[in-house]
DNA sequence: CGCTAGTTTGATCCGGGTCAATGCTGGTGG
DNA sequence: CCACCAGCATTGACCCGGATCAAACTAGCG
């Protein structure tokens, strides 16, 4: 199967027609999602030169972007969507490493080849820029590649909270911190919110926390049935913030 | 307590006598772990001027080089010894999300706090390095831009790592994993050797895996009475890599 | 309407946590 | 040189939470 399967290529002009409707594919002046991502340290300009290598793509629910140990040939920013970011252990099982969330940055291992997969969890699009064009351009645009620093320094950050996830010992604890790190991502996409988006599978959220599905289903539930939280499809509400922390706590 | 606690300070210079016996200090000419370190980009003329604003530092066994929420003032090259570093959870439980080794760069996380504690295993040495003045220089040197980026990425690929140690599911996987992880990053600084020094305690091993001292003892144990390792005081012998591997796999 | 993929829920088992006792080692002072 | 002590490591006994297996249920969707 090839790895770009099911993804759709589009000049980043090309399907612009400054509709914000589903579907559309807005330009860098319309990105809805500049402020959050790396090209916030652009100018005007800056953004039209950088424009010029990207090409928008859309991904499909379970297409892949890219895959572990494929050559890097490519950058993304994720401009809206889901995808999940994992690695397969030599016993078989996968690992999922994080989410990528609208505006964050993917594909810039520190050797060659790409140290994760990501696949789309949900419709998504991405900018895609050619690796060497990109690396040229970061170079000669110092605070970019300030930019390109702190995004990895986040990215940092983000991993050392998951680690604190996984070796927590009482699964309500984990589900709690999971259900909590979702919100505050998606707040800094669409705001603070009653209700927490979770596209994903249990599956995933299992792979994610190192939980059986199973697990993840009865935690949940016993959650709810403590009124921490209220499950609706494709996410929950999250009605006592403040308690669910003291859960996660342990 | 103070954080700079029976932490000695030598200018990089001082205490440089071209001697390599116990307790001496290199300068930058006879580094030993340049080669290891982000300095391998730079030539003669650009680390004599990074050397001027270094200053060498001891630290004692147990002594903290720097503090989880701390304004980041400086950031450290590891030269000797080893450092763990860790974040502490809401429930007070302590997860170590890493090991300094020689060579390693730390202290400059996303925000302008530091992300994790870092104290020293064993007697250590580091580079510090005043934080603004090091971004200046940096910002004046692509190329050594670009290997703090580089050593970035290798720290995710790393975090990455880890997770996929902390979510396996068996005790004896995650100790094989760990086991022969230490020999891959001590094989960066010795070279490649029977013996894997462990030289921090089995609370450190624990806290590092999400496991308890008790079960990190009796796997340890495990793994030698099936003659896969042979345990000394500091340290394990592998004898059978590929066996470990696959144990390692779960 | 029936199929399929995902989710919930129950029953059972086992690995690792916990608690506690014992053993070991290196450092200190008599 | 040896007795003692403190900190760490080892080992045993017991118990609990989550994995596993399996069955029932639900929601899309052709």
């Amino acid at each position: 199967m090839s790895v770009h399967a099911s993804i759709e290529r589009h000049a980043a002009g090309a399907a612009a027609k400054s509709r914000t409707g589903p579907g559309a594919l807005a330009r860098c002046p319309d990105c809805p999602v500049r402020p959050l991502s790396i090209c916030a340290a652009l100018d005007c300009q800056e953004r039209m030169e950088l424009e010029r290598i990207a090409r928008q793509m859309r991904i499909l629910p379970r297409a892949m972007l890219l895959m572990q140990d494929m050559r890097s040939d490519a950058v993304f920013n994720v401009t809206a969507g889901l995808l999940r970011l994992y690695r397969l252990s030599p016993g078989g099982q996968r690992q999922i490493v994080g989410f990528a969330f609208p505006g964050d940055f993917l594909g810039l291992p520190a050797d060659e080849r790409y140290g994760f997969s990501a696949e789309a969890v949900i419709a998504t699009t991405v900018c895609r820029f050619p690796r060497r064009a990109f690396l040229a351009f970061a170079d000669r645009h110092g605070r970019f590649s300030q930019a390109l620093h702190d995004a990895a320094a986040r990215t940092i950050t983000l991993a050392h909270d998951q680690m604190m996830q996984l070796s927590q010992r009482r699964a309500d604890a984990k589900i709690a911190a999971f259900l909590l790190a979702m919100r505050t991502r998606w707040a800094r996409v669409q705001g603070a919110s009653f209700t927490v988006p979770l596209p994903m599978g249990r599956q995933d959220i299992g792979d994610y926390l190192g939980l059986s599905i199973a697990t993840v289903s009865r935690t949940l539930h016993r959650l709810a049935r403590e009124g921490l939280i209220h499950i609706v499809p494709k996410g929950v509400h999250i009605f006592d913030p403040q308690h669910l922390k003291q859960r996660a706590a342990g």
